[in-house]
DNA sequence: CCGCCGTTTGGACGAATGTCAAGATTTTCT
DNA sequence: AGAAAATCTTGACATTCGTCCAAACGGCGG
């Protein structure tokens, strides 16, 4: 194949994925919007601009898109997270850092978050998105570790837990807090950021 | 109204609720089995012995249907967690007891547990869930706080933190628990009761 | 300008859904 | 026993669902 057919080919293959990533985003839209078990094909057209026949030109059927999309949700999640804390001089500074983040992370998009909650529960009912769900916890987990090795360090001391429970309890935090978020506290975000600062130390 | 008729009538609603009963449990036999998403009413009439039609002459609608059901759960699973731990002389032995018991709840009905999560979830979608989860919530919140403290008396000092915290990491340790043990990890059950059991001195 | 090929539309399909009502059946009361 | 009330079945309804397909569109090379 010469390089200019390559080259040809490699565009079209990109307009391709392209589309799929815009159908993805939309789709995580209408997801976010209505939850998995109201969200139809149809619907998720309704925030595109096309119509309902090309979902199945781009994706083979619904949980392929589906899948496609929480793919597509892990990448931005990872890459969010991977932008990391800013520089802290203390353990207390570090934790305050790191409760701040958790919780604007949640006022900024208590919705999305919600979808997390959603696709990892309807993941131990449908296998298709079993292995997707996986991957984004550990590196959701692998997240967490990190800022609880941070910490430790800070305090000149270790972690007294494993990587899995230290995971599980700040994710208890997370999604406690925004059940009250999102049923109308108003006090669920400051909750959740005293609640962080305060968990850190029990780590260690 | 005569005795006899008063007691006429509360045998037949009497019955009536109990068939109501009858038909909510096997609901959430169904449920549990393919959660909110994937469960029509002809597929909990198949767990009856009767025909889809009845569940309209027990039942609103769907949503009623699933809220009573959702009610009977919660019924059954305050008066099961009620009949508490057994008695303990040490705060180490009472924190043992309590991830045993947390521990044999997640291994005894597994899938009931996965059901609650879908509904706690499915309220943040689903207004009409919302008031019978946040119960149902408050009660698991209570149950965790007792013990918490019980286990602070048994340590003779206070707890260091709010109910709302240690049940957002009593119940972050569970779903985590839950989400391996579903996905065939066996050492889930065990983890669990490690991380209980370390989780009550973090919290005093 | 034509024809090709990737893209997009819009409608059609069969199946499944929640809901309802009319009739059959069973229970209860007199 | 017979009437009345309850319980239950059955089939139908309008929608909506995922899926598929024939046709139309559009840009680009020949």
């Amino acid at each position: 194949m010469t390089s200019a057919a390559a080259e040809k080919h490699r565009t079209r293959v990109d307009k391709f994925a392209a589309r799929q990533r815009e159908l993805a985003a939309a789709a995580l839209v209408a997801l976010a919007d209505l939850g998995y078990a109201r969200t139809s094909l149809r619907t998720i057209a309704e925030h595109t601009e096309f119509s309902h026949g090309l979902l199945h030109y781009y994706f083979a059927d619904k949980v392929d898109l589906i899948t496609c999309s929480v793919q597509q949700y892990k990448a931005a999640c990872v890459q969010r997270y991977e932008s990391g804390i800013g520089t802290a001089a203390t353990a207390q500074e570090f934790a305050a850092s790191c409760a701040d983040g958790l919780a604007t992370a949640l006022a900024e998009a208590p919705t999305m978050h919600r979808l997390w909650y959603d696709l990892r529960t309807q993941s131990l009912f449908e296998k298709a998105f079993r292995d997707d769900v996986a991957e984004i916890d550990d590196s959701l987990q692998a997240m967490i570790w990190r800022n609880v090795r941070t910490y430790a360090d800070l305090a000149g001391t270790r972690p007294t837990c494993c990587p899995a429970d230290a995971y599980a309890l700040f994710d208890g935090l997370f999604q406690q807090a925004l059940l009250r978020h999102l049923t109308g506290s108003n006090t669920a975000l400051d909750d959740l950021r005293r609640g962080i600062r305060e968990l850190f130390p029990r780590l260690i």
